[in-house]
RNA sequence: GCCCCCGUAGCUCAGUCAGGAUAGAGCAUCUGCCUUCUAAGCAGAGGGUCGGGCGUUCGAGUCGCCCCGGGGGUACCA
C-alpha cells in the first residue's frame, strides 16, 4: 500500500464518519494531473448529509490539515484534492526500485502456493496455427506473472495425443505413409494423412471400422500401434518444440490426454460410488441441474469414454501431484460449458478445491472475419507468422542500425515480440481479427516501440557511464513528465497483481505503452545528461528506474528487452 | 428455442469488474520536428448518435430491462 494514500485516508477519516476501508476505496487518481495527485469524491457524502457535494467538499478541504507527505488540499467542485510531496513521493519510488532492482513488483502473495496453468496444449499430428497463439502466450505471461508474485508455478502442456483419431492416423499411415517424409516435415505429413483419410473415408466407408479397430489395438497396448503413436508424438513434439524455443516458452509437464487414460476406469467408480452417475439415453452421464447445466456424458453408448472424463481424471491427478492454490486451464471461450460441467462434477464428487480450478478463456483468432479452421484450410503457421515478423526485424535493423553488433539476436527479440504483443495486448474476452499488418507493424502500441523505448534507456545509461546513486536531490525531478512517470512507476506492483487477479496479461501491456509514451515524451523536451551535475545525477537514477521497470514489464509478458536496437 | 461473449473515431483497441470532473490511445490521412542523449521517436490537425430504446440515479460508455447485429455453446468431437 502507498503510504501518501494512506496519510490521506488518515486525514479523511479525522474529519468524516466513514471506516477507513470505504474511504480508501473512494480515493482516486484525477484524470487530469493539474487537479491534484489524488482526489476524494464527495457525492456519496452528500447523499448521506443531504447537502451538495460541492459545499461539502469546500468545508472538508478548509478544515483539512497539511503533514509532511500532503502539501496541499482543496476543493475543485464536489471533490476534495490532495498534492503530494513531490520530493517525498519520488524518493519513496525510486529508491524503492533502485533498491529492488528486477524484483520491483514482486511480492511474496504467492508464497508457499502452487499454481497449475495448463496451456498451448496443441493436438498431436495437426498444424500449429496461429489459433494456438492465444493459449500459450497468455499461458505463458500468467505463468511469469504468478512467478513474480511468488508463486510455484507448473506449467503444463496438456497435449492431444489421444483420441479415435490416432487409429485413422496409424491406418493412413500403415496404407500411404512414407518414413523420410513424416521425418523431414511430421506435422504436415501426418495432417495430410488424416485429411487423406477422410476424403478416402467417403468412398471405402469400412476404413472407418479398421481406424476404430487400430485405435482399439493402440488402448489395448498393442505393440505396433503404441510404437507407431509414440513415433507420431515424438515428431510433432519436437516439431512444437522448435516453436516453444523461438517463442522462448518452456514446461513443467506434457502430461497430455494419453497419460489419463489409465485413471478412466478409477475416475468413472468413484462417480459412481459416489452416487452421482446414471444411464440416460444409452450414455452415463452427471446430472447437473443443481447447477442449471446440462448434463455432462462420462461414457458414450459404445462405452467409450469423453473428454470431460479425461479432464476430471486430469484435475484430481492434478490436485494430488501438486496441491495446488489454483489450477487454471488458458483454453478457448468454446469450450466454457464444458468446463463448468466437469468443475460442476468435481465439485459434486465433494473436492473442496473444485472451486480452485478456473477456466482462462479466450476469443477466437479469426482471419478476414472468418473462423479459422484446418478444415477449411485457411490456417495459418505460427512458426510463419514468426519468421517473417523476424524477416522484417532484421530488414529494419538494416535500414536504422545497420551498424548493429548483434544483428541476427536482436531481429528474433524484436520480430517475436512484435507478435506476442500484437495478442496480449487485447483483453482475453475479444476476438482478434487476424491481420498481418498488424501484427507486422513495429510503430505504436507495439513491443518494438517499448523495446526501442527500452534500448534508448539503456543508452543513455551507457552514454552517462558513472554509477548510479540514490543520493540525489528529489526536487529536481520537478516537471510534471516526471512526477507523472514516477505516479506510474508506483503503480506498477499494483498492475502486476490486478493482472495476476483476472488472468490478463493485456492490463501489463497498456501499462507498458502508457510508460514508454510518458518517458519518450520527456526525453523528447528535455535533455538528460546535461552539464548541471545535480540534475544529470538525478534524472539517471529516474532513467534507471524506468529502464527497469520496463524490462521488468516486458518479462512479465515473455518478451525480451535487447539493449540496443 | 435457451445460455454465454462481443458491439466505443475509417481501422485495431483502452476505459465497463468497484457509476462521477472535458470519452482516451495507436494505425491510417494531413502538417511540422534529426549539426545535440537511438526519428522503431515527438508535437499538432481532422475524425465519436460509446449498436438502438427505455429505466435507475444529482450523474450512465460503465448498472437493470427490452431490441438489433456478429460470434460461440447447447448429450455421445475436443
Amino acid at each position: 500500500m502507498n503510504k501518501f494514500i494512506e496519510e490521506i485516508v488518515k486525514i479523511i477519516s479525522r474529519e468524516i464518519d466513514l471506516p477507513k476501508e470505504e474511504i480508501k476505496a473512494l480515493v482516486e487518481i484525477p484524470p487530469d494531473q493539474k487537479l491534484g495527485d489524488y482526489a476524494f469524491p464527495c457525492f456519496v457524502l452528500g447523499k448521506r448529509l443531504k447537502k451538495s457535494p460541492n459545499q461539502i467538499a469546500g468545508e472538508l478541504a478548509l478544515r483539512m490539515k497539511v503533514t509532511g507527505l500532503i502539501q496541499e488540499i482543496y476543493s475543485i467542485g464536489p471533490y476534495v484534492n490532495f498534492k503530494v510531496d513531490k520530493n517525498k513521493l519520488a524518493e519513496f519510488v525510486l529508491s524503492q526500485i533502485f533498491d529492488q532492482k528486477d524484483n520491483y513488483g514482486s511480492d511474496n502473495a504467492g508464497k508457499g502456493k502452487t499454481i497449475v496453468v495448463d496451456f498451448s496444449s496443441p493436438n498431436i499430428a495437426k498444424p500449429f496455427g496461429i489459433g494456438h497463439l492465444r493459449t500459450t502466450v497468455i499461458g505463458n505471461s500468467l505463468y511469469h506473472i504468478f512467478k513474480k508474485l511468488g508463486f510455484n508455478v507448473v506449467r503444463i502442456n496438456h497435449l492431444g495425443d489421444w483420441g479415435t483419431q490416432f487409429g485413422k492416423v496409424i491406418l493412413a499411415y500403415k496404407m500411404w505413409g512414407d518414413e523420410n517424409e513424416l521425418l523431414k516435415d511430421p506435422l504436415s505429413t501426418l495432417y495430410d494423412l488424416y485429411v487423406r483419410f477422410h476424403q478416402e473415408v467417403e468412398k471405402k466407408p469400412q476404413l472407418e471400422e479398421e481406424a476404430r479397430a487400430w485405435f482399439k489395438r493402440l488402448e489395448e497396448g498393442d505393440k505396433e500401434a503404441t510404437e507407431l503413436w509414440k513415433k507420431f508424438r515424438d515428431y510433432s513434439l519436437e516439431e512444437f518444440n522448435r516453436v516453444y524455443q523461438m517463442l522462448g516458452i518452456e514446461f513443467d509437464s506434457y502430461a497430455g490426454e494419453s497419460l489419463y487414460n489409465q485413471f478412466m476406469d478409477q475416475t468413472i467408480e468413484e462417480i459412481k460410488a459416489k452416487g452421482l452417475a446414471e444411464m440416460s439415453q444409452d450414455a452415463l452421464i452427471v446430472k447437473l441441474e443443481k447447477y442449471d447445466l446440462p448434463p455432462c456424458l462420462l461414457k458414450k453408448k459404445d462405452e467409450a469414454t469423453l473428454y470431460a472424463t479425461r479432464d476430471i481424471a486430469a484435475a484430481i491427478y492434478r490436485y494430488n501431484t501438486y496441491h495446488f492454490h489454483k489450477s487454471l486451464y488458458v483454453v478457448g471461450s468454446a469450450q466454457k460449458l464444458h468446463f463448468q460441467q466437469v468443475f460442476g462434477v468435481l465439485e459434486l464428487m465433494r473436492y473442496k478445491w473444485a472451486k480452485d480450478c478456473v477456466h482462462v478463456d479466450f476469443g477466437w483468432i479469426k482471419l478476414r472475419q472468418e473462423m479459422m479452421s484446418t478444415r477449411k484450410g485457411n490456417i495459418i503457421l505460427l512458426e510463419d507468422v514468426l519468421n517473417k515478423s523476424i524477416q522484417l526485424a532484421g530488414k529494419i535493423i538494416e535500414e536504422k542500425n545497420p551498424k548493429l553488433e548483434n544483428k541476427e539476436e536482436v531481429a528474433k527479440d524484436v520480430g517475436i515480440g512484435a507478435v506476442l504483443f500484437a495478442d496480449l495486448s487485447t483483453r482475453r474476452n475479444k476476438d482478434i481479427d487476424f491481420d498481418w499488418d498488424q501484427v507486422l507493424s513495429f510503430e505504436g502500441e507495439t513491443a518494438p516501440y517499448a523495446q526501442y523505448t527500452h534500448a534508448r534507456l539503456c543508452s543513455l545509461l551507457r552514454k552517462y557511464g558513472k554509477s548510479i546513486h540514490q543520493e540525489i536531490d528529489f526536487g529536481v525531478l520537478s516537471t510534471g513528465e516526471e512526477s507523472t512517470i514516477i505516479k506510474l512507476l508506483e503503480d506498477f506492483p499494483r498492475k502486476v497483481k490486478a493482472s495476476a487477479e483476472s488472468y490478463e496479461p493485456a492490463f501489463i501491456c497498456s501499462f507498458l505503452v502508457n510508460l514508454c509514451s510518458i518517458f519518450n515524451r520527456f526525453y523528447q523536451k528535455q535533455r538528460i545528461i546535461t552539464e548541471d551535475e545535480k540534475s544529470t545525477k538525478a534524472r539517471m537514477l529516474l532513467i534507471k528506474a524506468i529502464q527497469l521497470t520496463l524490462k521488468s514489464g516486458l518479462s512479465l509478458l515473455g518478451i525480451r528487452a535487447p539493449e540496443r536496437m
